[in-house]
DNA sequence: ACAAAAGTGTTGTGCGTACACCCATGC
DNA sequence: GCATGGGTGTACGCACAACACTTTTGT
C-alpha cells in the first residue's frame, strides 16, 4: 500500500447500529443516552468511529459486542449516511447495521451497565441527529426480508412455540394473523423440528417448543431452493410513498 | 460545528457508480480504463473521492455527469464496502451507487471521449479491486427491483414499443417472456399511455408507441397504491446462498 | 366446571400460467 | 404472396384467505 490519494479529503466514518429485540410481545430496541459531546445525554443508537484497521463489518460487531457482550449475532449493513450536515459536531458518514438479538437476561444487565435500555418499537423517542431516520428505513428493511428469509429465529431462544413466533411475526408487521393459516405455512416449509417438551408458562395445556433447523436451511439454500412465507399478500406489494423499502 | 472527533481515525471515502444502459436487446455497463495508479490502464467502475463539502449523493451525482454529461440520472446508493485491504493503494471506503441511463448517441460520445465503454452484462471483465462483486450486487438489486419498481422505463427513451420493453425485461432477468402475459399485466398496471405514432425501424407492421405515465405513477405512490410487476414467480421466491439478494 | 390458550381442515376464488392464431406491411 | 414481427383471449390449476370448533389443564 502506497501513499496515491493524498489530494483528496479523509472522512471521519461512524458505524451505527439498529439493534432489534424481542420481549413481552414487542418488538423492541436497543437505545441509549450519548455519552459524550456534541448532543451529549440525548437518545441515540449503538455507535462509534471506525477504526483505521478493521473492516466496517468488524467495527459494527466490535460496537456491538461493546454494549450486549455478544458475539455471533445476525447483522447486517443497512444504508450509508453522508448529507454534510447530518453530525452536529463535524462531518461524519455514517454506515449503518442492523442486528437481531435474542434478549436474555444476562445481556440485558450487561446493556443497562451501560446506560442502554430496550424501548418498544412505537416508542421510540427522538434521537439524535439522523438516527430515527435510520430506524425506519431499518424497519421497513427488517419487514421486507422477514418474509423472504427466515431471520425471525434470530430473535427467538433457541427453543420456541408456535404461538411465540406467530406473535413475532405480529409484531415485526403490525397486524393480526390467523393461526391456523399461520401454523400452516410455516410448517410446510419444513424447517422446525418439533420438540417433546412444552412450554407452560403462558398457557394451561402449554404449546410444544420447536427448533429452527440451519443445517437443513443451509443445506437448501446451497442447492438453491426456496425460503418463502407471506404474511399478507398486500404487504409484497404495497409501495409507499413516504418510506422506501430499500429494495 | 466543533472539534469533537479528533481522536479518531479518518478515512477516504471512494463513490464508485454501477451504470446500466439497454442498448442493441442488451443490459451493458459502462466501464473505463482507469487513469491513475494503481492499476492504472486497468477495466473499472467509474469512481471517485468524496469531497469533504458534499453530500454522498453530490459526489455520486457530480460523478456520474463527469463522465456523461448527464444530470437528472436514476440513482440509488447500493452498498458500502470498507473491506481493509479492499484497494491497493491505501484504504478506502467505497460507497456504491447504480445508476440506469438512457444510453444516447451524444452522451455515448462524450463517454467514448473520456475512454468509456458500453459492456455487455454477460461480457464484462475482470475489474479492479473488488468491483465485480459490486456489479454483481447491483445486478441483482436491479433484478429484485425491477418487479417492485417501475424503473425500467429509466433504461429506455421518453417513448418506446411494448415489444422494446419486453426486450429490457427478458435482458434483465435472462429469460423468455410469453408476450400476452406480458402485456396482459404491464398494461393493467395502468401507468403506459398508448400514443397514436408506430416505431417501424424493427418491424414492417410497426409497434405503437407508449410513454411512461410518471405523474400518475407518483400519484399512486403517495396514495399508497400498488405497483407490482412479476416476471416469472420463482423469481420471486428463489435464494440462491451465492449471492445475496440485498433485501 | 370453567376459563384460557393450543391445536386442527375445508372450501371458494382470484391470480398466474400456458397456449395458437390473425394482422399489417415492406419487399 | 410471403416473410417478419405485432397484436389479441381463454381455460385450467393452485395457492391464498376466510372461517369455527375441540382439546388440554390449572384453578
Amino acid at each position: 500500500m502506497g501513499n496515491y490519494y493524498s489530494n483528496y479529503d479523509k472522512h471521519y466514518v461512524a458505524l451505527d447500529c439498529i439493534i432489534f429485540g424481542f420481549e413481552g410481545g414487542e418488538l423492541k430496541l436497543l437505545l441509549l443516552k450519548r455519552k459524550f459531546e456534541p448532543a451529549k445525554g440525548e437518545w441515540s443508537l449503538m455507535g462509534g468511529f471506525l477504526d483505521k484497521s478493521e473492516s466496517l463489518d468488524d467495527g459494527a460487531r466490535r460496537i456491538l459486542h461493546q454494549l450486549t457482550g455478544l458475539n455471533d449475532i445476525y447483522m447486517e449493513q443497512l444504508f450509508t449516511y453522508g448529507d454534510v450536515n447530518r453530525d452536529s459536531g463535524e462531518r461524519t458518514i455514517s454506515v449503518t447495521y442492523y442486528a437481531l438479538i435474542k434478549v436474555d437476561e444476562n445481556d440485558r444487565k450487561l446493556a443497562e451497565a451501560h446506560g442502554a435500555q430496550w424501548v418498544a418499537i412505537n416508542k421510540v423517542p427522538k434521537l439524535i441527529f439522523d438516527h430515527n431516520k435510520m430506524v425506519n428505513k431499518a424497519l421497513s428493511t427488517l419487514r421486507s426480508k422477514i418474509v423472504r428469509k427466515p431471520i425471525g429465529f434470530e430473535l427467538l431462544p433457541e427453543k420456541f412455540t408456535l404461538p411465540q413466533l406467530q406473535n413475532l411475526y405480529e409484531a415485526i408487521n403490525q397486524e393480526q394473523l390467523d393461526k391456523r393459516n399461520f401454523r400452516k405455512r410455516i410448517l410446510e416449509i419444513g424447517l422446525l423440528d418439533k420438540l417433546d417438551e412444552k412450554e407452560k408458562e403462558s398457557s394451561k395445556k402449554g404449546a410444544f417448543y420447536y427448533k429452527f433447523n440451519k443445517e437443513k436451511y443451509l443445506l437448501y439454500t446451497e442447492k438453491g431452493l426456496l425460503f418463502h412465507f407471506k404474511v399478507k399478500k398486500d404487504n409484497l406489494i404495497k409501495v409507499s410513498s413516504t418510506e422506501d423499502l430499500g429494495i
